[in-house]
DNA sequence: TAATATAGTTAGCTGTTCCTAACTTGTCAA
DNA sequence: TTGACAAGTTAGGAACAGCTAACTATATTA
């Protein structure tokens, strides 16, 4: 409980998932963390042991899995960072959906509080840009990108 | 040797590490290798078994480390990597120097072949508009940040 | 309600990445 | 040349992250 430490990126994988399903489906079943991030049921009880441990999920044996008011709001900071440079891949880099989707789910645990807020400035300032877009397309294009 | 695998984000470190010294001093030590990654020097050991095996490094015991043609490669991918994405932090979001080299070591190990030349080609475009860096400051201002 | 299928856990293993402590090797200077 | 210090290695251990196989608990359904 209440170890004051940076979370390691699986750590932070369990939680965002369990934070989507949560979102979706009210609950999240072990199962279904598994299945969302690939990975075995014995992984995700340890997993989840883990997590428990550290005050951020609550979890009795056989029972759902819920987020705690703590692991709540790690996850939650998790998903927007998600969210924050899927968007920024999507509308300034011009990347498709899906490929902003899984590159962002990397990027998500290296990119901090210096880098993550000025991502969202600068893609907040560069969809308020005229035309801006187009040319950058236009460059592309003309570069063979 | 010769495992196709993708390469651990720690391995990729030690790799840069080597390929950085190699570059400033054309040799790489144990001891060096160390200190650029706040690691031990039996870490060092360790990861340089892990490398040579790989075929990336040639080594000796009680020897200097060097990259082989193979390891010089992915090295400078990594360094590449690096580049671009400071680059990007420096020159667009407008993050100081320190903290874009810091960032940068965490994120290029999660951008791929997608995001990276992307992130490239933006770069080179946003650094050819007139004034836009000082719109983005001012609006950055504008909001506190 | 009893049998069975599904979900979850446990035990035990592998591999990675780091550590410290103790040892070996190499180098330099008196 | 040798002895001390620096550099490198080895051994052993901890934490994490994953796996499979075997077990237990829960839920469904005939």
């Amino acid at each position: 409980m209440n170890v004051r430490k940076k979370l390691s990126a699986s750590s932070e994988d369990y939680l965002e998932a369990i934070y989507n399903l949560v979102s979706l489906h009210k609950v999240a079943r072990s199962k279904d963390i598994a299945e969302s991030l690939g990975v075995s049921r014995a992984s995700v009880t340890g997993a989840i042991k883990l997590l428990s441990d550290k005050g951020l999920v609550d979890y009795k044996p056989y029972g759902y899995v819920y987020l705690t008011e703590k692991g709540g709001k790690e996850a939650a900071a998790v998903a927007k960072r998600h969210t924050i440079i899927e968007t920024f891949f999507v509308k300034v880099l011009g990347v498709d959906q899906q490929e902003a989707e899984s590159a962002a789910c990397k990027a998500e645990h290296a990119l901090g509080s210096t880098i993550i807020p000025r991502l969202l400035s600068f893609t907040e300032f560069y969809c308020e840009q005229d035309n801006i877009a187009a040319e950058f397309k236009k460059f592309c294009k003309s570069k063979g990108i």
